[in-house]
DNA sequence: GCACCTATTTATAATAA
DNA sequence: TTTATTATAAATAGGTG
């Protein structure tokens, strides 16, 4: 709905894909309100950008409060994949193998990180890491997420989980 | 959009509400997806009827894993701020802070996946670490895309970049 | 980044099936 | 509930300040 129409793809010109992506935040949200108040139902809504900045509606108190009742429908069964966007991912790599490339690849981050003049380090070679990184993440998750399917109960000792890795770090 | 204005309050008529809210449902789910698609980032929604019925959209594998994002994304500071719409953006950080900090981190892991059973971590402090790797690569990537706007340069020499940690790693 | 503009494209209200 | 129609209201692409 504009001057020209747009096809559905990723927008690769930056400053255009930011503007527009300022426009349709809005306009979502909007609509997310919208529907809250028309139809009487609980809307929750985040989205994160690549930099990692959070943009966030809910239609009453608080998203945690949401985001709770959304947990809670799936306690005690065992996790479904949401039906949006299925991944088929290749998880052929072998475990053994993935961790040791993950744990070169960290060496290597480690070592940049404690040069004492690491933040002089070309911008070229950090964005080389960090994708490095974040393709080592994203199959560490997959992995994660398939012992998951196999251990349904992992949520019922989460709490307790994470206060034992947050004393440790 | 239609052949009258509407007001924008609870519709009263149960079955002209419910008719709505499945047209308006399905298009904000469908602007969702426009979003993600044409702005690159992860959308994450869910809806709750008043009868408790669910309907959910995210952009990624899973609504969980934007949620664990959510929620790593408030740990370490005052709980229970997070209002509506609030853009939620800290570069205060000192670049040296954040440096330290994210070395710390990779210690850790690097310690947890140096240990001969890695693979039997706990699946819930996996989760922990690397919602926390998550959070660091983010901060580390808007402060590089900082960088990059003070010096515009860095596409012309990116090639010759690439290709020389390439032989590093 | 935001506010405004305008031509177009989209969403959808009312309605019926 | 979903689907189709169609007149109309809204959103927004591209642009300017």
């Amino acid at each position: 709905m504009g001057r020209k129409k747009i096809e559905l793809k990723r927008i690769e010109d930056m400053c255009n894909r930011h503007v527009t992506f300022c426009k349709r935040r809005s306009g979502l949200i909007k609509k997310a309100r919208e529907l809250s108040v028309l139809c009487d139902v609980e809307v929750g809504l985040v989205v994160f950008t690549n930099r990692g900045r959070l943009y966030e509606f809910c239609s009453g108190d608080s998203l945690l409060n949401i985001i709770k009742r959304y947990q809670s429908h799936f306690e005690g069964r065992s996790q479904s994949q949401s039906p949006n966007e299925v991944d088929t991912k290749e998880h052929e790599e072998s475990e053994e193998t993935l961790m040791v490339s993950f744990g070169k690849l960290l060496q290597t981050i480690q070592s940049h990180v404690e040069e004492p003049d690491f933040k002089k380090l070309n911008v070229n070679d950090m964005v080389h890491l960090e994708n490095q990184l974040e393709a080592s993440l994203d199959k560490i998750k997959s992995q994660r997420v398939e012992a998951m399917m196999e251990n349904s109960s992992w949520i019922d000792n989460m709490d307790m989980a994470i206060a034992m890795v947050d004393s440790q770090l």
